[in-house]
Formats: C-alpha cells, sequence, structure tokens
DNA sequence: GTGCGACGTTGAACGCGTTCAAGGCGGCGA
DNA sequence: TCGCCGCCTTGAACGCGTTCAACGTCGCAC
C-alpha cells in the first residue's frame, strides 16, 4: 500500500493520513503558496519548484499510460512499455501508482468530468424529468463511446468486489458521489413533483439504473452500441410514468414497500 | 487450443447427459454385436479400457483444482500448485483446460446441478408462484453459500464480456439455458395465470433478475448473507404483483410497451 | 562547506499464467 | 516382430505484473 489519488494537495500523500509531518513550510520568504490553485502554472519563476518533480513525473507516467491504454488496449499494454514510452524505470510506475489497475482511476476521473460537461447542456436548458435524464444517460454514452473498447478489456477489473475499482468500493466513492449528484440534479432542476421519501432514494436508484445501462453497453456489440441507446430510450419513459405514479395515494403503500424494501437492504454491511 | 467438454464419453463427466451407455451387458451370452454401439466398450474386461486415461486424468485434475479452489481462494491458488498436487506436469493441464479460468466451467455446471437438486423440493410440492420462486432463489443461495469466498475472487473472470465465463457467452449457453429452464418450471408448475406475450418472456427475465441477486450476492459482505436473503424476501412478492397486474386489462399498453422495449433492445447482435 | 535525511529513481529478481518443442507410450497394420 | 502414428506427458522458457534493496540527488541545518 501507498499513497492514493492524491488529489490536489500540492505535492502528494493526502489520502488517509491528512496530515504531513513533513515540515510544511507553510510560508517561507518568498512564493506566496497560491493554496487553492494548481500546484504547478509556474508563474514567473521558470525554474521548476522542486515539491512538483515528482507530480510532474506522475502526470507524465499517467498520461503515456490512458494514451497506450487507448492506442493498444488494456491488457495489451504492459508496464514496462509504459515505464519505457515515459522514460522512466519500471520501479517508477510503481513508485506512484501502487498497480497498474491504479491507473485507471485517472481514466475515470476523466470520463466524470467529462460526463458532467456533456450534461451541462440539457441540465441548463430542459426543465422536463424524463428529457433531463435521457439527455444525461446518452452524455454518459457520449463520453464513453471512444472507450467502448478499452471499457471492454479493464471492465472484469472494475467487477471484482474487492477491486479498489469496483465502483461500489469506498475508493471510488469520490466519482461515485458526484456521479450520484449529477442525477440529483436531473430531478431537482425539474418540474416533477415527487414523494418526499422517493425524492431522497431516487438519486442512488437512477445511478443504479446508469450502471445498469452501462453494464449493458460493455456487453454490447452493435455497431455504435446502437442497442444501447434503444434501451435508453425505451427505459426513460418507464421511468418517467414510474416516479409519477408514485404520487398517486391508491399506490403509496406499494411505494412504501418498496422504500422499506431498498432500507432493510441497505442495512448492516 | 483443444478439446472441449468431451461430450462423449460413457465413464463420467455426466452433468446434462443422464443416461451412462457403458457397454450394458444386458443380455449376456451371445451378445448381439450391437453394431450401431460403440466399438470399444469392454465387455468384461477389468483392466483399464486405454481411450479412458486421458479423461481420468482430466477429472483428476479438474477434482484437484476445485479442491484447492475451495481451501485456498481462485487466486491464491496457482496453477502449479495444482499440477503438482495432482501429481501431473503443468502443461498437462493446459492440455486439458484451455486456461486456468476454463477450470471455473467445471464448478459451474457442479453449482448448477446443485440448484437443480435442492430446488427439487418447493418445485414438486408447491403450486403458489411466489413461493416456488422465493423456494428457488434461496435454494440457488443455499448450494452457492460455501463458496462464497471463492466466488468473490473469481468473480472478475466472470464479468469480463469477452471471457467464455461471462454467463451471456456462448460457452455459457449450456448451463444458461438449463437456469432459464429452471424459472420455466417456476412458472409452468405454478397456478399463475399471465399474459401469453409476457410468459414467453418471463423465464428469461427472472433468470436476469437472478443475476441481479448474484451480483448483489457477490458484493454481500454481511454474516451469512442475510442481506441477500432480505432482498429475495423482499423483491419477491414485487415481482409477484407486477406479474399479476399484468393481466388487468387497463395495464395492458403498459405492458406491450414493456415488452416492445425487450425485443428492440435484443435485435441485432 | 559538510553532512543528513527524505524524496525520487533504478533495474534485477520473483512468482505467476501460459506456450512449445520434444519425447514417451501403447495399440495396430504389415 | 517391427515400425509407425497419435494420444498423452514433460519441464524449460517466455513475458507479464510486481517487489525491493540500493543508489542518486537535492534542500536544509549546522
Amino acid at each position: 500500500m501507498r499513497r492514493w489519488r492524491t488529489t490536489v494537495t500540492h505535492v502528494r500523500i493526502a489520502a488517509t493520513e491528512p496530515d504531513e509531518p513533513t515540515a510544511e513550510p507553510d510560508a517561507p520568504t518568498a512564493e506566496p503558496d497560491a493554496p487553492t490553485a494548481e500546484p504547478d502554472a509556474p508563474a514567473a519563476g521558470e525554474d521548476k519548484p522542486r515539491r512538483q518533480r515528482g507530480e510532474q513525473t506522475r502526470q507524465l507516467i499517467l498520461e503515456t499510460a490512458l494514451r497506450l491504454f487507448r492506442e493498444r488496449g488494456y491488457t495489451e499494454t504492459t508496464m514496462r512499455a509504459i515505464a519505457k514510452e515515459a522514460g522512466v524505470a519500471v520501479g517508477n510506475a510503481y513508485y506512484y501508482f501502487d498497480s497498474k489497475e491504479h491507473l485507471i482511476q485517472g481514466f475515470y476521473d476523466r470520463v466524470q468530468l467529462a460526463h458532467r460537461a456533456a450534461a451541462e447542456g440539457v441540465l441548463g436548458g430542459e426543465k422536463e424529468f424524463a428529457a433531463r435524464l435521457k439527455g444525461v444517460l446518452h452524455a454518459g454514452i457520449d463520453v464513453n463511446g471512444p472507450y467502448h473498447a478499452f471499457a471492454a478489456t479493464f471492465f472484469k477489473t472494475a467487477a471484482e468486489p474487492s477491486s479498489p475499482m469496483s465502483p461500489f468500493s469506498r475508493e471510488s466513492s469520490p466519482s461515485r458521489e458526484s456521479a450520484i449528484g449529477l442525477f440529483r440534479e436531473v430531478i431537482e432542476g425539474s418540474n416533477v413533483k415527487l414523494d418526499r421519501d422517493l425524492q431522497k432514494e431516487l438519486p442512488e436508484l437512477l445511478w443504479l439504473a446508469w450502471m445498469g445501462v452501462i453494464l449493458f453497453w460493455v456487453h454490447d456489440k452493435s455497431p455504435g452500441q446502437r442497442r444501447t441507446r434503444r434501451l435508453i430510450d425505451g427505459v426513460v419513459p418507464l421511468i418517467d410514468r414510474l416516479v409519477r405514479l408514485s404520487r398517486i395515494p391508491v399506490l403509496k403503500p406499494a411505494l412504501r414497500q418498496v422504500l422499506a424494501l431498498i432500507d432493510s437492504v441497505r442495512r448492516d454491511d
């Protein structure tokens, strides 16, 4: 084990152990430190601020890896090839990434970001729940599209329950929360009226449905994955209808039953 | 590549094909030549019929592998260990099995058989659809239970779309068909009345739901996987209600919509 | 300047799944 | 009896992901 996903934080580490024992000179004479901004971006001083040397190498390795993954596929890309192409020793890649799988997290983050951006359009201008949901789902397939072959080769890695790459794992929790937030926006920005308890659960349920779509997509060998497109177009109206039905008094008991099931299944881990 | 699941062969294997064609001395004295029968089949000769030597080795390797998988887990069991324990060379294992993954298929077949047997009880005596479904699902968890840790370690292998171990793959088609048949029995042996088109699709849909339960089960770390039990208990009444609703005239259009979606998604592969 | 300690980097080495050329071995036709 | 052919078996070897002891290298305290 080692570091993990240096979020921001100039320099590194972070993750589980919050505080850095390493001095933190903090406010030296010069250099205003720029706490919230990107750590690199050499404002005027051209010569490399040494603390970032590692981060530079890290990025270099990650970029190289993702490029090779795209060009050759995941399994066909060897760690030796990544290291050679990046001009470092193979052991160096393992200094920054715990394993080959961990390189994928960089891909996740990137796609997640692109999904948000691609969803911006429909979320900004559309008020209808069904249209918003459909737009977001199609946007997700759009941004994942170029990586379909690649995704299929590393999907197994994500499916392993104990793997940090599993969408249900603790390590994936940031990007998962981000994705669930996206579906929360789908709901809250729409004019749909919901049962209150359902409203609490729905974002996660929609994310779960999205995972199902992804599962289907990964197995979808039709040209352009058009079967997945049809699945989305067909399933969204059904969800829309179901969600609206949840407000009808006669169906309240049924809704309660479903919500109780979700709650009971979630308990004790 | 080499053979694959030699159907053939008296001696053993069994699984799908129930009857053993071995000789069957039957008409003792004269032996009427049995023209269409297999040419070998040593009537009384005790010494090993050479044709079966290979099959013996195959079984030895499979048994050894499954035992070690159970004892140590999938990834922790090496091919070298299997070979050593079985007293053969490592290359010999690859003569009978294309890869380490292919050893799992033997496990699949065994569990599938056990599932059928365990479901026998409830399918024989129960007429209520919900009770039958619930019984079959619980029986499935029962027989898989002892292998929960093992299953988690090889689950990734099954999830890879291109893997022969994928439940959706062509290679898994025999055990998949068998499982779907199990759910067809659940329906046909019950007193539930169904829309005709739904009846055609329902077995596969129930199998799909079963795959979902398995997916949940693999990730379920609660003691004894009791969350999975609760999931089954909660989801079966919902399915039962939904299925009965399908006969109500007002809801026919909705049902047609769902079935049309399934059909459209299935087209072109 | 000198030494120190942490960060960064190296490449040989390990154990794994898998492949392959080579060689038994045993029954059958001559 | 001999030789052949095809099933079966072998273990060294390959390339992979991963580990690790060792070695720079640089900023800082003295």
